[in-house]
DNA sequence: AATGCTTACGAACAGCGTAATGATG
DNA sequence: CATCATTACGCTGTTCGTAAGCATT
């Protein structure tokens, strides 16, 4: 279980192919399908099949462990650097699509206040992304959202040594088009929204596994599925008819879609600061500003 | 990062000697000595002071980081191991000492009963022990106890691999001497008890931490800590005027203490199955067989 | 002086590449 | 027969133990 032979592992699993992780890791044929062989050996079972080259259920299982591991091991090495080094020149900050573009901003202000000569990287990324990333210090900061039951914090990628602040709860909203016959409810419970039609567009929309782990049904099924990130996208989806999203209350939308608030007992847009490097103090002043009241435009 | 090096390097670090590890390790000093030196140039830092030998601050965060990397590992290896291996020929099952004696025979029964020839092994461990446990595949079941918010999952130890299941919540009840001036009310506050003397008993009763992050405050402080895990013991150290103790609402206790239900909005007693190396049906079955309604005595 | 970590050095081993071999479509 | 994984083999670098060195108590 060297952690180079999990690295190997995962190329050829995913590239499906030995010369092509060879390729990809700077190795030759041989040294992959000695370093398989070798993995295989430990292990004392197949973990992929050959021509076609593919994971065997057992090199399923060890595929869901080893990029874990070595992001773990990454997030070690990550965290070490911090204690010992002298601080980053720059601050990367990332954040998911939906984490609110005032609340980006307000942090970014917060950051170029507290270090003024310091460049500010702002980044977009998925929500994993941005944890993997803060886990292994490519990232100082993310902020990540998600749909979780009120207080509970987010179900982030198993990712170490990240610390978390929640920062916000939004409600939630079904966005639907503007002449959809129930557009002009006044709020949606879940459960009768079961048979519509849904758009699953995990990266930017609250994605459909959690609603169905929230209304604990399985009907909730997607007619189409966007995986890019970009909402003014997925909003024109919606106003097409191709289905519809959950989305936080908070956004701004065009007119020809309808945000119905929706109405379930334990489901809020949550929206987390992670921090895993940057020092304690800086951190809460950051969550402070993050937490601080909006400044709310009424419409 | 080398796994091997970690290895030593907890070694080394928790002994407080670069001999006393090699011993532990079956290696000599100066194998232990190249481990922590390769160590130290790949993080280019010192990790360990000499002389005494000790963490230094890099090291420290280093150690947080090493066994839960090899936790990691083990886990992964458990996991395969799991997929390819034979059906154990015994099933150890390991539950903390809260996690409640009817639920543990029950848990028992339903083994036995479904797996008739496989002998059955019972311990009980402290909770984070029993998650390691059960995800490096030392344990096959667990039953863990811990304070949390109503629904909300424990916070265990960060272990990877170990799938749970939420299989019971109950009041918590406050424990104190026959005899205190509020025995006799009929439910109790946290807060209105931040300044009382209390019993820190990590592993047996509710963390103080764990109360303490709930009321928000930094009151609740320890007059006296036991880091046993016998419940009686614990209740005589209350009837004793030591110091109150929080425990789930469902112990049945002796005639000295009174137990108090305690009135926190969002606190629960919570339990739950960790079953990282059972296959889903008979883990289903199990907690089934669990969160069965209990056959309440009245009292 | 004794204890205990470090360094020097040689032997055993493991890891990688080249090249030959084997299997599969 | 072409492609791609495996095996054979030699080289190199790493790792460990023995033994000598060195620092601190």
């Amino acid at each position: 279980m060297d952690p180079h032979l999990l690295r190997t592992f995962i190329a050829v699993a995913t590239t499906g192919s030995f010369s092509a992780a060879a390729a990809e890791l700077g190795y030759t044929q041989s040294a992959v399908s000695q370093h398989i062989a070798a993995l295989e050996n430990s292990l004392g079972t197949a973990l992929l099949t050959r021509r076609p080259v593919a994971p065997t259920p057992a090199g399923e299982r060890l595929l869901e462990h080893a990029g874990a591991i070595l992001l773990r091991i990454e997030a070690a090495r990550a965290d070490v650097r911090r204690v010992v080094g002298e601080p980053p020149g720059e601050i990367v900050f990332a954040a998911t699509p939906l984490a609110g573009a005032t609340r980006v901003a307000r942090a970014l202000t917060q950051l170029r206040q507290t270090r003024p000569g310091i460049a500010v990287t702002f980044e977009v990324a998925r929500r994993d992304e941005v944890a993997r990333g803060v886990a292994s210090g490519a990232y100082h900061l993310g902020l990540v959202d998600g749909i979780a039951a009120p207080s509970d914090p987010l179900k982030l990628p198993d990712v170490g040594a990240v610390r978390t602040s929640a920062v916000a709860q939004d409600k939630l909203v079904v966005v639907l088009p503007d002449d959809h016959p129930l557009a002009r409810r006044k709020r949606l419970g879940l459960p009768a929204l079961v048979d519509a039609r849904w758009i699953d567009a995990p990266d930017v929309a609250a994605p459909l596994p959690d609603l169905r782990a929230a209304t604990e049904t399985d009907g909730i099924r997607a007619a189409l599925t966007y995986s890019g990130t970009d909402i003014l996208c997925l909003l024109a989806l919606v106003a097409a008819g191709h289905g519809l999203a959950v989305l936080p209350a908070s956004l701004d939308l065009p007119a020809d879609v309808a945000a119905v608030p929706v109405h379930a007992p334990r489901l809020v847009h949550r929206t987390e600061l992670l921090y895993g490097h940057l020092d304690e103090p800086q951190a809460t002043d950051l969550v402070a500003a993050l937490t601080a009241p909006a400044i709310r435009r009424t419409n």
